[in-house]
DNA sequence: GCCAACGTTGGC
DNA sequence: GCCAACGTTGGC
């Protein structure tokens, strides 16, 4: 790859299994990434993310946390249309067409992983000891993620 | 279910 | 602008 392609980034994103699980982003191909109500994760969506980035699917709050397989950002920035549906728990009153509050990009599918990185995988391994997700006391639902990172934790999920 | 850590809200 | 109270996240 030439020095100045614009390197695709990559990112985890968390999501609870009981709500949306990657098998569920597996069978439906592409997804909006709905309900984010952060702005720090908004910005990363909508500042920062590119066709194309890559995507660590991870799954929380459940029995084995962990990198579930990779997905992709599918789309550009766009306003999370679930702000405007007043009956939707993630409606939003200070937001207008003309002024949304929150953006959210499309998450494809990609690829499986032979096996899941777990948390105790990640947590384990000396190359990731500075992810921004394994920080303590992180809660952000999307992170960026190194290049370097990226690769050892496709490594792992072989 | 517990609880620590964090973000947001709202009174002042 | 401060900060206490509250709600949420997420591992355990």
């Amino acid at each position: 790859m030439s020095k100045s392609a614009a390197a695709a980034r990559a990112w985890l994103m968390k999501s609870e299994p009981d709500v949306f699980s990657f098998a569920d982003l597996r069978k439906c191909k592409s997804e909006p990434w709905s309900g984010v109500r952060n702005y720090q994760a908004r910005n990363f969506m909508r500042d920062e993310m590119r066709v194309g980035d890559l995507v660590l699917f991870y799954h929380s709050s459940c029995e084995e946390p962990g990198v579930q397989g990779l997905g992709r950002v599918a789309s550009k920035p766009y306003p999370d249309p679930t702000q405007f549906d007043r009956k939707h728990d993630s409606f939003e009153p200070r937001a207008t067409k003309d002024k949304p509050v929150w953006w959210l990009v499309d998450v494809a599918w990609d690829a499986d992983f032979a096996r899941p990185v777990t948390l105790t995988m990640l947590r384990a391994e000396q190359k990731l000891s500075s992810m921004v997700m394994l920080r303590p006391g992180n809660r952000l639902s999307i992170t960026p993620v190194t290049a370097t990172e990226c690769n050892v934790i496709q490594r792992l999920g072989r």
